[in-house]
RNA sequence: CGCGGGGUAGAGCAGUCUGGUAGCUCGUCGGGCUCAUAACCCGGAGGCCGCAGGUUCAAAUCCUGCCUCCGCAACCA
């Protein structure tokens, strides 16, 4: 079995995280990746924040602050809701004030310039004379020069429709403070992708994707690739690590040093686990890792282009095996059409509130799963999570493993002991004989909504299944045979406790707990393997716990 | 004709590649059962599978055209 190198998109460290991350690329990921390790498999999963850039400057600036300690408060704050969110990655790391990450970006980009694969180019650019600094197309508005609309973005013109750009934007202005933009001469580095669109093409053709983000990258690739400047003027980023007298003022593109953030984070985490950096090749540049990368849709020009043409070009790291891609999440009101994710707007659940409301996770991870926008985008509603964490988590699992739980103690005691051989293959048979294989191969497809609704149907069965056997019926009658009834079915708990593991980790620890399990062995992860094994004779249980208390609706 | 995706019951989704009486979960209505945070069983209501044409014995599924919503169009992250 091959080693597996996950990432998840670095999220922009500018923000706190709402339920649009969380059900983007982080809790696939997490489940993929705790689904992996219980099988045995050796995962290195690695994220952490994206620091540099434009919009953190900004933001600085306004407070008052230096960007890093903009970049620095916000990837404590992300790093704090990951965890709440039982997301824990290997490592959790930064692009600002790390100097693997600056050293690792710029051997990079010198090797591409040794090589020759940058042109450098000059262009025109706005610039905001009050801030002192050049302006990307999103900060500068003006007059359209063909139909006179004013207050248009500088890349395109709403009314009419036609593409913007230096010389057709008249009378500009920087939207920082209205001040009228100049325009002025600038360098910059440019990266012509074209030159690498047989390696993307031929990457994509192997490469594990969904289908639409297939499509959707073939299509930009028939296009035609285009050149893309690598660097900007501004004053946080990596500097660029060239002697040119143009290159001062400029850093890396924040594109450029983002993706790299991927491999200098597992540097450090190499560091920190291994006690030698040096071990990153072992992920990085062996036959023997697999690398997916799990990411929104608005990253996929960047991981299946860009990424990979720089890839190329450098030459001594892997390609990745896959881009695992979902769309964005909308949300809806009640009694409201559904939207976009929006600060502004208060379309968001902020991970954080969600938390600090005492809310389970698990439901949240629940919910955002049932959801998932693996193939279309999909809504999020309040009341929905609400229905489906009182009907589905509640009744349905909660009360399978109360039911049982109880029944058995109240009538046996906490030990375990089989007064008969239990056949449990003929109850399987009537729930889902091959629900450990199904379920895994819907996660090594990726189709984590798929898997989780296949287990969910699983426990459904259980609750249908042990109505019918009726243990409590059976009881008044002959006390050895219910015995032997709920046994099996405390097997079935404790194969569903550890194939819920992946999915709801909480949930699982504290199935797991009743079992017997103590916190270190359930941290580490309780092996796939003992879904298909029974419960050993003499183990002792404990007391059942209420795993979810419903959430009453809140009056109209 | 820029590129891509979506439009299936009140909600959320699957099914479309590989045509064959329209399916799942939740919700809802009626009945039964009761070990449990109640679940389960039985029954019901609720769908012009975006629209229009075509191919076919047969179309949600294949073909053509259209409508509509959304994203992207790379110097925003």
């Amino acid at each position: 079995m091959k080693n597996l190198l996950i990432t998840c998109g670095l999220p922009y460290s500018n923000g706190n995280l709402h339920i649009g991350h969380i059900a983007g690329c982080y809790l696939p990921a997490d489940i993929y990746v705790r689904f992996q390790r219980l099988n045995g498999r050796n995962v290195r999963f690695i994220c952490g924040s994206d620091d540099h850039g434009v919009p953190i400057k900004l933001t600085a600036d306004k407070e008052g602050i230096k960007p890093e300690e903009v970049a620095s408060k916000f990837n404590k704050a992300q790093k704090a809701d990951f965890s709440g969110m039982g997301i824990n990655f290997d490592i959790y790391g930064s692009t600002a004030e790390n100097p693997v990450h600056t050293k690792t970006s710029q051997d990079f980009f010198l090797k591409l310039y040794q090589e020759n694969y940058f042109k450098k180019k000059s262009s025109k650019q706005f610039f905001d004379p009050e801030a002192k600094m050049f302006l990307p197309d999103r900060y500068v508005k003006g007059t359209c020069e063909y139909c006179n609309a004013k207050n248009q973005n500088s890349d395109q013109c709403e009314e009419c429709g036609k593409v913007l750009d230096v010389d057709s934007l008249k009378e500009p202005y920087s939207v920082l403070n209205n001040s009228a933009a100049q325009v002025k001469d600038t360098f910059h580095w440019y990266l012509d992708l074209s030159k690498f669109q047989t390696e993307v093409a031929n990457w994509l053709e192997k490469a594990t994707t969904r289908e639409q983000t297939k499509n959707f990258v073939n299509g930009l690739i028939s296009t035609g690739l285009v050149e893309r400047s690598m660097t900007r003027d501004l004053d946080w980023g990596i500097p660029l690590p060239i002697e040119d007298p143009d290159a001062k003022g400029k850093v890396l593109y924040v594109w450029f040093d983002a993706p790299i953030g991927y491999i200098s984070n597992t540097i450090n985490a190499c560091k920190a686990i291994d006690g030698d950096g040096e071990k990153y090749t072992d992920w990085w540049k062996s036959p023997d890792t697999e690398i997916f990368h799990f990411i929104g849709e608005d990253n996929t020009i960047f991981h299946c282009i860009i990424w990979i043409a720089m890839l190329s070009a450098e030459g001594t790291f892997q390609l990745p095996t896959g881009v695992i891609v979902n769309q964005f999440l909308n949300f809806k009101k009640p009694g409201e059409e559904a939207e976009k994710i929006s600060k502004s707007r208060g379309t968001a659940v902020w991970i954080k509130d969600f938390l600090a409301e005492g809310n389970n996770p698990d439901s949240l991870r629940f919910y955002l799963t049932s959801i998932a926008p693996e193939k279309a985008r999909t809504v999020f509603a309040e009341e929905d999570l609400i229905q489906k964490h009182n009907s589905e988590l509640a009744n349905t699992l909660g009360n399978l493993v109360n039911r049982i739980f109880s029944i058995y103690i109240k009538n046996y005691g906490t030990e375990i002991k089989y007064e008969q051989e239990l056949d449990l293959e003929k109850l399987l048979k009537r729930m889902n004989p091959n629900i450990t294989t199904e379920l895994a191969a819907e996660i090594n497809n990726f189709n984590f909504k798929a898997a989780q609704e296949k287990l969910f149907d699983f426990i459904r069965a259980g609750n249908a299944c042990i109505t019918e056997d009726a243990p409590w019926t059976v009881l008044k009658t002959d006390r050895e045979k219910a015995k032997t009834i709920l046994l099996e079915y405390l097997n079935i708990i404790q194969m569903i406790a550890v194939m819920l593991q992946p999915f709801l980790p909480f949930t699982s620890a504290k199935i797991l707990q009743m079992y017997g399990y103590n916190k270190e062995e359930i941290s580490k992860g309780i092996s796939w393997d003992l879904a298909n094994a029974l419960i050993s004779n003499g183990r002792i249980l404990n007391q059942p716990e209420i795993l979810f208390t419903k959430i009453e609706k809140e009056s109209e």
